[in-house]
DNA sequence: CATGAATGAGGGTTCATTCAT
DNA sequence: TATGAATGAACCCTCATTCAT
């Protein structure tokens, strides 16, 4: 199933959907950017739609391999925030694309039912890890699934400034990002709150 | 140059735009959900990328309107980020379709220069909360874009995970928002730091 | 909904259909026909099978309108076969490309239900009047339908010959066609039958 | 020149261009249902419009040898027109394909003129029966060209009417069909005229 | 001789845009 | 000013044809 053209045109239909969107990617700039014959994609798959979705799954499955291959489940909470944190940005940096690609395509009404589902069972180890640290009390009292988003909206926020140029990624500031993050998620510490007003 | 029906077109446009994406969306569709003939909105905007632009710039405006207007400069940092962070919460649980499309069409290609240009300036004060912020100690030793990064990224990670349903949003769940955002700036207390492994 | 650019669109269709197919014709080259530009025919018609249904509708319904409009029910059978022979001739005669478009898309998968339906209700006074002629014992103890495919035949027979150039037709040939359309349905004469080898 | 291979390929070719029309029916559809290779066709027919004319003539080629095999020539008039008639019911009930494909492709433009020269050459005969027919006083006063024209549509017509299931054909059918094609085309006997109103 | 992946011209169709009303 | 019929470029996709294997 997995040709060498095949592949050509999905490496080339990701950098194509990142930059303009599905619907403002056309086939013919597409097939163009994979160095074949217009009518060659259909030969590996049927639609533009199918294309796609082929393509959110294949990155899906990348990502979701590079976070969990040999994930440290016995390690501390804190050490299993940081590699899964640090893979998250390790993924991203090597395939920038991927990024946007994802962002642009999350949840559009032209990804099959089965890409969704896939979806929600890759999630589930990593809802999983959340729910495991509001158990043990490391973790704000939220649901699982909020404390993920909020692990990606820093991340992302980030990433995607990055991104436009609005500031430059070095180890550091990744470093800090996972500090930080982590700190949006973990348990506050009940002696030294947050000072609100009107509290002593 | 705002007449009832050049408004009456934006607002049906931002539903249209943020449901579908801009090359989503047709013109013969857009003027349906405004109620007008299909030629009515080249009257108004030369063409559907001046009309997205034009949409743009009234929702950065809408936006940035509602987070500055009368901000308390001079009460503490922490309740200026508190002010701030609900704010953003209350303009986006107001206007959600303007959330879907600033996120859809953000830095997108056919946005011209000088929206791009506006974006910069009105972010100018916002910026400088953080700068300041950061000169008093009391936030993380980051570049204030970095920052704003962060804080936009663990509201807009929550909120897109609540326009997908895959949690619920209560007053409660934005109320620990906050914290968590502050949490993820602010300067982490150098007594109760972040316990890491191998750490007594 | 009967516009005139509808109109010449259905005008040029007969033509192009009937000269090349449906699948032969292409729109492009039926649009140009029709004097107008490659999209409009999609303004008054869904799709060009949409379109080859409209026209097939249109041309059935003139044909059965010009034989059937005030038939002298009452006269003798050989005369109502008389009127209805000449009536098929003359509407022919004048729509010749509704001939050939007639007979290249009987029956084509491409029409719809419906039209296959109005077909059949079309029909009904024409085998009514095979199936009172048999039973007066005027004509052939044949199905009307093998009747009605017989007058066809005939007649389709002939036109078909003319039109492709393989004989003349005056006014006298089709007086002859339909003397030997009627010699072919009539009930042959004891008297004088046939003569078969073998018998004296 | 008639190799296994291109004899399965014409096969094939009958029953698909029989169902769809030439331009309705592909190449790859037509090479799968010969079970060759989507390039095999080409190794055996310069085009898909010499694969069409190849096959025209083929079937052509096929129908009059069935029909003028040992043909009675010296049988009278009568009998040699039971037999043409009979032969020709014969041939195309048992290759039903043939009769859509020759109806569906009779004098389309992609036949070349070589074929349509061979067409007229094979009906010489066939057209010399009528001739002399004529002369003898057996038949109608017609062109040989109306003669044949008329007989070929009695049978069409009904084959047709069959084909599409608007009536069963039994061997008596056939009978009476070519008692009826004769009686269509024979000399009216003058002493029993067919009777018109108003006359005796 | 047979194959089938690849090609690209051309098909049906959509839609941003225009303009007579 | 507002309309919507008309336009034609550009879309997604098919398929006749080629050619390396």
């Amino acid at each position: 199933m997995a040709t060498p053209t095949r592949d050509t045109i999905l490496d080339a239909a990701l950098g194509v959907f990142a930059e303009r969107g599905f619907h403002g990617a056309s086939m013919p700039v597409l097939a163009e950017a994979a160095g074949v014959g217009s009518g060659t994609p259909y030969r590996h798959f049927e639609s533009k739609e199918a294309l796609v979705n082929a393509l959110y799954r294949r990155t899906k499955d990348a990502l979701m391999g590079a976070l969990l291959v040999d994930f440290p489940f016995d390690a501390t909470e804190r050490e299993q925030f940081r590699v899964f944190f640090f893979r998250l940005v390790g993924f991203f940096r090597e395939h920038p694309d991927a990024f946007d690609f994802l962002e642009l395509h999350h949840h559009q009404p032209y990804l099959t039912a089965d890409n969704l589902e896939l979806e929600r069972r890759a999630l589930a180890p990593v809802l999983a890890f959340f729910e495991h640290g509001r158990r043990a009390r490391v973790t704000r009292a939220m649901a699982p699934e909020a404390l993920l988003a909020i692990v990606w909206g820093v991340f992302s926020g980030l990433f995607k400034a990055w991104r436009l140029g609005h500031l430059t990624a070095t180890d550091e500031l990744w470093a800090q990002a996972e500090a930080s993050a982590w700190d949006a998620i973990r348990r506050p510490d009940p002696d030294h709150p947050t000072i609100r007003e009107g509290e002593p």
